[in-house]
DNA sequence: CTGGCTTGTAACAAAATTGTAACCTGAAGG
DNA sequence: CCTTCAGGTTACAATTTTGTTACAAGCCAG
């Protein structure tokens, strides 16, 4: 699973800082905003998963921030938790009135944010459900996360999966060692090259029940390709 | 798909105008009950297909017409969802107990209420009349809480109960811990996600009898899965 | 109020996965 | 024929993930 980037809409630093090490401890990448400007320009182009957005900014407040939000088209899927002061309950209604998807009231425990934050995730997550890829009689299934040749259960670990999914869905074209760790792995990882061979040794062992290991080819120099068509060296 | 009817028991005229616009907004129709007597009568004159409960009101509770409408052989059928006030959370079991199919604090945002009562209305739709379930062996009935392999009664407590519910009813996919703590717990809930391991412990467990237990998966790194064709990994 | 049952957590055990290093193999190029 | 080097294989220790057990707290019937 990719991670998930929160975008924190604070004015107040040290808030923020506390609330970074919090989404940092729990796996969640950062961006940090303190205004409604640069808000809006970190939205639009890294794109967040999340947005916690503080009530009170200086300038434009958190609420018209949301407002604006949720009327453009490109942003008005990303999920908003509203980040509220005690005493503000009031607000509350209106945030959510508004389009937030959840508020938390300060001051919260790190606990409560990311039970709160993953709860909204899971909520509007999802739902990039595929059906199931099948290539001559090797069929992948999301739902039910099962591999399968004619029929028979075929059993591989997680990033065998990944990547065999990764393979099946961007079928005859070449990848880097590189480019697979970026795309399998998730961007930000520091792990050898050579650990990909390893798990292309892992896939194709995983596979090999009726030959199907042979649309696993390398590229010599270049890296690895997922082709139904068979590769020239065994021509 | 005919339009659905959603009966809103509410007896504050600003939360149900509330209500009213975000399901009218989302192609429901809707009919209103400010107090428990006129609920039960326009439930059994209209039969809603699902019926927004507020915890609290005048009179008879709403836990207590939740309570009533399940004892009763016309209106036990339609699904309930109970609206609670935050800080009211430990009423949330009982709620369930009752037999509301899910619950809701307020305040919440529009698109939470709609994505739940959604999830709610296809869990109902797909597997019609809460007819027993079986499969193999193991039966689920609904109507009289029990479960059975074989004719033998098995004992489990009501969480294993529902998750195994849940099981029968979204067989062969994978559900990772967060979904089925959203699924079976109910979305407010913060617990550990070990918890959902200890559970299918326990399910496992209740199951064991006659090595339903198998149906019960693992699937690493993504989560469980209850399907009756065998695991890859022991095959 | 008591005793039995259920529930969520923590703690520990067991098992599977992961990344690396080391070594092996075969092909390309001189 | 030899060298070189990219890729193939294997083994293994560290780490992650899951299984299992124990336990304190909460709830409910009696």
């Amino acid at each position: 699973m990719p991670q998930k980037t929160i975008l924190i809409v604070d004015d107040e630093t040290p808030i923020r800082d506390m609330l970074r090490v919090a989404l940092e401890m729990a796996d969640y990448h950062c961006l940090e905003a303190a205004d409604a400007q640069s808000a809006h320009s970190l939205i639009v182009d890294r794109k967040p998963d999340l947005i916690l957005l503080d009530w009170m900014l200086p300038g434009t407040s958190g609420i018209e921030l949301a407002r604006r939000l949720k009327r453009e088209e490109v942003t008005s899927q990303i999920p908003v938790i509203m980040l509220t002061a005690k005493g503000e309950e009031d607000n509350k209604v209106q945030g959510l009135e508004v389009g937030a998807d959840d508020y938390i009231t300060k001051p919260f425990s790190p606990r409560e944010l990311v039970a709160r934050l993953k709860a909204v995730l899971r909520r509007t997550d999802n739902f990039s459900d595929n059906g199931p890829i099948t290539v001559e009689g090797l069929t992948l299934d999301p739902a039910s996360h099962r591999i399968t040749i004619n029929d028979q259960p075929v059993q591989m670990g997680p990033t065998e999966y990944r990547l065999l999914e990764f393979f099946l869905t961007h079928q005859e074209r070449v990848y880097t060692r590189s480019q697979l760790l970026d795309h399998v792995w998730g961007g930000n990882v520091y792990v050898e090259e050579r650990t990909v061979d390893v798990h292309i040794r892992r896939l194709r062992k995983a596979l090999q029940l009726d030959g199907h290991d042979r649309f696993v080819q390398t590229v010599r120099g270049a890296g690895y390709r997922f082709s139904l068509k068979i590769a020239a060296s065994e021509a």
